[in-house]
DNA sequence: CATCATTTGTGACTAAAGTAGTAGTTTTCT
DNA sequence: AGAAAACTACTACTTTAGTCACAAATGATG
């Protein structure tokens, strides 16, 4: 238990309550523990608990009844999940689903508790308010990527951000690769072999090196506004 | 100047505000009228303030290069506008372009000293939380919507939530109802006109009326390939 | 090391969405 | 009223994306 008092003082959002707090919330946290590709949650499963990754990466996800996949977010250390139902809610569905895409840990809160913090701090409630705005950010990105660009430029995008991520931890199948951007691994494969062809990059199973970087930044910057 | 407080302290966001206070930010705050049709703010726009709907309804929308498009939401009284720019950014720019659709009246109010009653008023934090939690939520549905549904079924239920709406406030040209679904009035047109040949709806110029709202409904709800 | 599950490769096909061009309406504004 | 602006109609065409079906490669594991 003391070990889960210090793992939350160690995230951001609680490094500046005080300890006594923290040791009342760790009564109600639980650790949890995931493997690569294991399901965290499902869309539409109640439950009234925030959870925030202490290390790995979770998928956060919607899928369509054909068994598309469209990614809303990548979510590591230190961020929040289920927070937007959990406060809006009386009885909070997870609005997505939710999968391991490494080894994860994660802390899970009840909401009640977390809220009663909520309305005695401020500063609690500063550092949430800011973790909102940069989703509301990504999500406004998100959105116009989706409505404006072909899946050829999303794809394009997409290949640029992982080779600039420096630790590259997780794998890229491409459904894997079709979720974020939103299409199927149909038209992924397609794709990639076009820009294989193209010379743009090399690939060898899920181990792609771009070749091109400006010819890709090319597809991918087809301008949105600026 | 005392009117323009007043106005304030009828705001949800400020109505549990002393008065005091109040009328330290009226004092930067400005007041602000708009026709149906103008433009409130472009894209890529300096500016470190905070917008306050007071009455009308604000049209916020990315474009892109081509000219199209997409609605990111519709602001009513007591919304905020410009939030995320000005709470993450240094050199706050807007995130998209906003228009009134209706007459309008704006409060607006520069960045610094609303961080400044954000900083001392939980409260005030709290309800900002709530919005963005709001926001995030309509967000996450937009684009659920844009990456499963087709542009017929997006169109279908777009005109169930107008039919819905009581009071009509604004005119649906098909340029309108383009943005708002996400594509170009081309494609609104054909699908209007799909529909009439059904039997869903009769329309005059932008007055359109359901016939059969449920046969509307089913393409709304149910899948694509249908 | 044999087998089963996962991942990838392809080509042919279908459907959805966007583009272009031209013409015809309303509405609005002197 | 008459011209300009905004909006709508319609048809034909092009591109993009998604679907289907099946084969091959890889790799995990008992």
């Amino acid at each position: 238990m003391k070990n889960l008092t210090e793992k939350l003082s160690k995230q951001a959002i609680f490094s500046r309550l005080p300890k006594a707090i923290l040791e009342e919330l760790t009564h109600k946290a639980s650790w949890m523990c995931y493997q690569k590709g294991d399901t965290i949650f499902l869309e539409g499963e109640i439950c009234d608990s925030l959870y925030i990754v202490l290390n790995g990466i979770v998928k956060l996800y919607k899928s369509s009844y054909e068994g598309r996949d469209q990614v809303l977010g990548y979510f590591e250390d230190g961020m929040l999940l289920n927070f937007v139902p959990a406060m809006l809610d009386y009885e909070p569905k997870f609005e997505a689903n939710a999968k391991a895409i490494t080894q994860l840990e994660l802390i899970k809160i009840p909401m009640q508790p977390f809220l009663g913090l909520l309305k005695e701090n401020n500063e609690l409630s500063l550092v949430v308010l800011h973790m909102l705005a940069l989703r509301l950010r990504s999500m406004t990105q998100l959105l116009a990527d989706l409505g404006f660009r072909s899946v050829r430029s999303r794809l394009a995008r997409f290949l640029i951000r992982q080779a600039d991520d420096p630790n590259k931890r997780f794998s890229l199948t491409q459904d894997e690769i079709a979720s974020a951007v939103g299409t199927v691994r149909d038209v992924i494969g397609r794709y990639l072999r076009e820009f294989e062809e193209l010379g743009y990059l090399k690939r060898d199973r899920q181990k792609i090196v771009l070749l091109q970087r400006n010819a890709l930044e090319n597809i991918a910057e087809i301008k949105i506004t600026e």
